[in-house]
DNA sequence: CGTGTAAGGAATTCTGACACG
DNA sequence: CGTGTAAGGAATTCTGACACG
C-alpha cells in the first residue's frame, strides 16, 4: 500500500486541499461517499486518496448529481471491475489448465 | 512536487508513523534536522519525506551519533550533490555550445 | 436534499520550564 | 545533550440540532 492510501490528514488539512467546507466532507461520509479512519479520540483521518475522491464527488455536484446516485454510479463501476476480474481470472485457469 | 513531499500530516500520526514521541520530533526541529510547515494557528505539518526522514534520524541517533552530528554529515551530502549537479550542467553546457 | 451556523465539550497541539544526567 | 513530564492555554475537531429551501 503506497503513500496515496495511508489515512493520515486531518479534515482541516483535506478542507484546504479539496477547498470544500468540513461540513460539506463530513455530510458526504454521512452519505456512504467516503470512508475516513479514526484516531483512538476520534479524530478524522484521511488518504491522498480520499482528497482525490472528493475533488471528483465535488465536481459531481457542480453538475447536479446528488449523493445517491454518485453513489449508485460508484457502485456500478465496482461491479463492471468485479465481472472484468473474475473474466480474467477464469481466462488465467483456463490457460494453466491446458497446460497440464 | 508529488504527495510525498505535502506537508499534510499532524505531529500525532508522525508520532505513531515513527514510533518517536512527540517531545523528540520537536526536539529533532530544533535542532535543524527536520523543517515542519505549520497551519495559520501554529499547529505544525508534515510530509511523507519528513516521516522517513525521521526514522533514518532515529536510526543515527541509536547508533550513538548525536544532533549535530547528523547535521554536519547531511549537509556534506548535500554539498556533495551540488558540486556534482554543477559539473552536470558544466558538461551539458559544453556539449551544447559545441554544437553552435 | 445539501449546507451553514452557533453550542458545548473533548481531543490535539503549542510553548516555556523544570528535572535528570 | 537528549528526553520525560506537568501546566496552562490555544487551535482543532466532534456531535446533534436548528435553519433554510
Amino acid at each position: 500500500m503506497s503513500y496515496k492510501d495511508k489515512k493520515v490528514i486531518t479534515i482541516g488539512i483535506v478542507s484546504e486541499l479539496t477547498g470544500l467546507s468540513e461540513r460539506k466532507i463530513r455530510y458526504y461520509e454521512e452519505r456512504k461517499l467516503i470512508y475516513p479512519d479514526r484516531t483512538k479520540g476520534g479524530t478524522r483521518k484521511y488518504s491522498f486518496i480520499d482528497v482525490e475522491r472528493l475533488i471528483d464527488i465535488a465536481n459531481k455536484m457542480e453538475d447536479g448529481m446528488q449523493t445517491f446516485e454518485i453513489r449508485r454510479q460508484e457502485q456500478k463501476m465496482m461491479k463492471k471491475k468485479e465481472v472484468r476480474d473474475k473474466m480474467l481470472r477464469g481466462q488465467l485457469n483456463a490457460a494453466f489448465n491446458i497446460r497440464k
